[in-house]
DNA sequence: ATCTGCCAAAATGTATGCATGAGCGCCAGC
DNA sequence: GCTGGCGCTCATGCATACATTTTGGCAGAT
């Protein structure tokens, strides 16, 4: 949960700088990345930098180009959909896996208490929503949702989709956002969180399904509802690089 | 579909070359790699074998030591019937998306052709199975499923599944299989890719994914039911390291 | 007997130089 | 003016030497 303490040798280094500058949308999707330019920015060798950029390959961030190099992977609207509805997908799978097989009351138990502490991030009055901390907690609930089941190969999925640029929800607000505006999505949200558990413990597979289905659904709704308001929006997302498509209503 | 011409560079050779090695078992599972000894091996230097191994990771077949270097990735017992699961439900999001979305005419004309050739297959005799032209047609199927629904996102996730040691089903059987006892779900199998694709086709979202997610259980029973009667099948599958883990029954 | 700490051997991390090949622009010919 | 080939340039492919880290064993103490 918490960053790892800042690496030591030059490929790590040169790994979390990269990240970052891509992930904060510095970088541009489609842009191809040079080492021997990286490599005296960051003044270390090639070496680190192809080591690193190659790391960034298997997270996603990168992609490799036909003729070697890299360039930064470039998501359209269609993908950062279809990313939702798979996470959906996924956790749904996690969900009813999980209720399926059964896990223990604690693990349930634990769960249980990331949603209560959502609870305290979302108050009574809108000047009382603690936006950061429900967006730490609330991937603490997802990440916990997906390590139910105990299914390694799962697990994997789930996190390899969480770590695209555009995955966390905060990546599509901009600053100035009125985050109260979106208190009621967020006691919604709690409500299916709770359901969940519920339908979990009670073993109801298929239910649990559904549900953790709807809430990713939810989710979709809630971003489309975002830009079918300010499509300009789009284009203000670090790290989506909306160059090959078009917005929500298509070609 | 058809196996690249033999690569130039080291690193081409190398991956392939270390590919082979995993997937046909040569190197079992939880091995590490070491440089050097690759190099050696393969007679070239380490930077080729680095660079091959990096992308070896990306495909899911090593995974990197704490340490550095790499360990040949272990699948268990339990990591085989989660893929198939996994499978199951990404198909059969594929299969509702492509219904939900609607595919042009010809897509659905393509993926019906190959439902046929598929057919010749197993023909009205039990000696008249070709099992390898089966495969190879069956996976055609499943790759022109996939793409139906024109996620590049869905359709990545698929590519990784595929591309596990043991995605192939003849993974499991041993070369003296009596082929012709599997005549039976074979057809069994046809007839739910018939109803697949026509549940697409009627643009029934809902069944087109109860169908393919069904098409991936039946697969799990089969496997299940062949280890259930010969246990002593798991060890004898290539790339498969059972070291982890246990068998069908659980712990 | 086991634990601890040190040391040596080996494996990975890094830098760098050279080789190779893809991409691009220039020039000549049509 | 357009097209096709030629060659230059620059980025990556590869090899190798060196630095650093990890690991496993051995010795001594508890």
């Amino acid at each position: 949960m918490a960053s790892q303490t800042t690496a030591k040798t030059h490929t790590m280094r040169a790994l979390v700088e990269l990240r970052k500058r891509i992930i904060d949308g510095d970088i541009p999707g489609g842009t191809r990345l040079f080492e021997v330019a990286l490599a005296e920015d960051l003044q270390i060798s090639r070496t680190p930098v192809r080591e690193a950029m190659s790391r960034l390959a298997e997270e996603g961030l990168l992609e490799r180009a036909r003729s070697g190099g890299f360039l930064v992977r470039s998501f359209a609207y269609a993908d950062v959909i279809d990313t939702i509805e798979l996470r959906g997908v996924l956790e749904g799978t996690a969900a009813r896996l999980a209720a399926e097989r059964g896990v223990p009351e604690a693990k349930l138990k634990e769960i249980g208490a990331i949603v209560q502490k959502l609870d305290l991030c979302i108050g009574e009055t809108p000047d009382d929503v603690d936006f950061a901390a429900y967006s730490e907690l609330n991937s603490d609930f997802h990440e916990a949702l997906a390590a139910l089941p105990g299914s390694a190969t799962l697990e994997r999925e789930l996190d390899r989709a969480k770590r695209l640029p555009f995955a966390s929800p905060s990546a599509f607000l901009p600053d100035n956002t009125q985050l109260s505006k979106f208190r009621r999505s967020l006691h919604a949200a709690q409500d299916q969180h709770r359901e969940i558990v519920t339908a979990i413990h009670r073993r109801e597979g298929a239910r649990a399904e559904a549900l953790a289905r709807e809430h990713a659904q939810a989710a979709r709704r809630n971003l489309e509802y975002i830009f079918s308001k300010d499509r300009s929006l789009l284009s203000s997302v670090p790290g989506l690089a909306l160059v090959s498509s078009d917005g929500p209503d298509g070609a």
